[in-house]
DNA sequence: CGCTGTGTTGAATGCCGTCAACGTCGGTGG
DNA sequence: CCACCGACGTTGACGGCATTCAACACAGCG
């Protein structure tokens, strides 16, 4: 059964194409299951595909030689991912694991030079997401370079809740099993720290956290902390 | 007069272009003179050009909200840089900064589609350069995550060196003015940390370093402080 | 000859990583 | 149903690395 457009029409990726570009587009993808925790491809394997996250949520990890482990991002539904191809690298840079169950389109790398001459739109598209990551990540040194732990940590919280936020009565929460060391990871710092610096927000009411969930229950409040820096401007 | 082909030829941006194409791309160029610590473009800037580096080096500097500043990278002769525009940006993500007199081709950023259609291999390598420059970010923000600052610093200068290195009798030599403050601002610490750690080094025999001047005289010594890590793998 | 930018070095503070021990939840198998 | 076990989370104590604060040295320049 071929994949129906309205799976992808309206993702900014597909933007301006009418319905027979989009069934040309899926009728070189295949659609696949990843059950939770399961690896969607690893850091260093061969790139032989490029992916759309459907549904779910993936987690992007670097490994260090040493064993050390980064998150690099959360991909959320609709994101391309593992466009290795676009940066003209023929291995992935990281490893991608499903957050939670995930439901994921794939093209193999030889559709790639088809759809981007057929649909500049879809490469232009392609480039901006690997423009803004370029930007994010670079944000993200600046934001280690120059603020304290905590303030990374809740800078980190507020993205991920304002990109994968679930509205509760008690106020928003991350609707994917996140645990303290996934934050440490993503913050270089330890589980340790983000467990004490959680504790205390939860003391001041900032939030509500339980095993592999934390709820921000007042953004506003989390805000101030981010921006509270004890370390003066260069000038 | 019309920039002469010798200038790019050779240049992996336009590896694999014929004679007649370099002449048609640089019909589209002009070429100017920065002198030192002169601005190319400030981070911000609406983006009209984009830009290549004929000779000299170029210090890429993003500054934070609180006038916080962090080196992004050193762009060395032959590389693109303020490619905003491949990245479907409108302003440049920072500053340009010349660190010692700059020539630089510049096409305005309406020779972009025409020359990445024209020759898709220019186009392809600028996605490269722009990938390349993402997982060296990314390398970057692992090293922050899980490297003590002298590893970090040893890394730093290897990257500078390998890249910007100039063979002098006393070993290879940094052949742009660098301060204590610009190895501090790429390696998100201190210029007071970056002097102690070149004094203990020149103690050692490993660099030479005098006013805005490094000479790495043993770089298999740096490679090894690089390497040594006191923090153990996470595993 | 003072001034500014650069570099050095000592001393003290403190953030946060490390070590350690314990508590709790959820799943699993008897 | 209950005991067990591993993954996850919490909290205290300690210490080290790097920042911070401070003072001085030196070069180049107007």
């Amino acid at each position: 059964m071929p994949l129906d457009r309205s799976l992808i029409s309206g993702l900014p990726a597909f933007a301006g194409l009418d319905g027979k570009d989009l069934d040309a587009i899926l009728s070189r993808a295949r659609s696949s299951r990843f059950p939770k925790d399961s690896e969607v491809f690893g850091q260093e394997e061969e790139a032989t595909s490029f992916f759309l996250l459907l549904s779910g949520h993936i987690r992007v990890v670097r490994t260090s030689p040493e064993g050390h482990q980064v998150i690099a991002r959360y991909i959320t539904e609709g994101e391309l991912f593992g466009i290795a191809i676009a940066m003209g690298r023929t291995t992935y840079p990281a490893s991608a694991v499903a957050a939670v169950d995930c439901v994921v389109l794939a093209w193999p790398n030889s559709a790639w030079a088809e759809l981007q001459s057929r649909f500049p739109a879809f490469g232009a598209s392609a480039y901006r997401t690997i423009g803004s990551r370029l930007q994010e990540t670079q944000a993200q040194v600046m934001e280690m370079s120059t603020q304290q732990v905590e303030q990374r940590i809740a800078h980190a919280l507020l993205r991920i809740v304002s990109q994968s936020g679930r509205k509760t009565p008690e106020g928003i929460e991350i609707d994917f099993p996140i645990t303290r060391q996934d934050i440490a990871e993503m913050t270089g710092t330890t589980l340790h720290t983000v467990s004490r610096l959680l504790s205390a927000w939860e003391d001041q009411g900032i939030v509500r956290s339980g095993r592999q969930k934390v709820t921000v229950t007042d953004p506003h409040a989390l805000m101030l902390v981010s921006e509270h820096r004890r370390k003066g401007p260069a000038a």
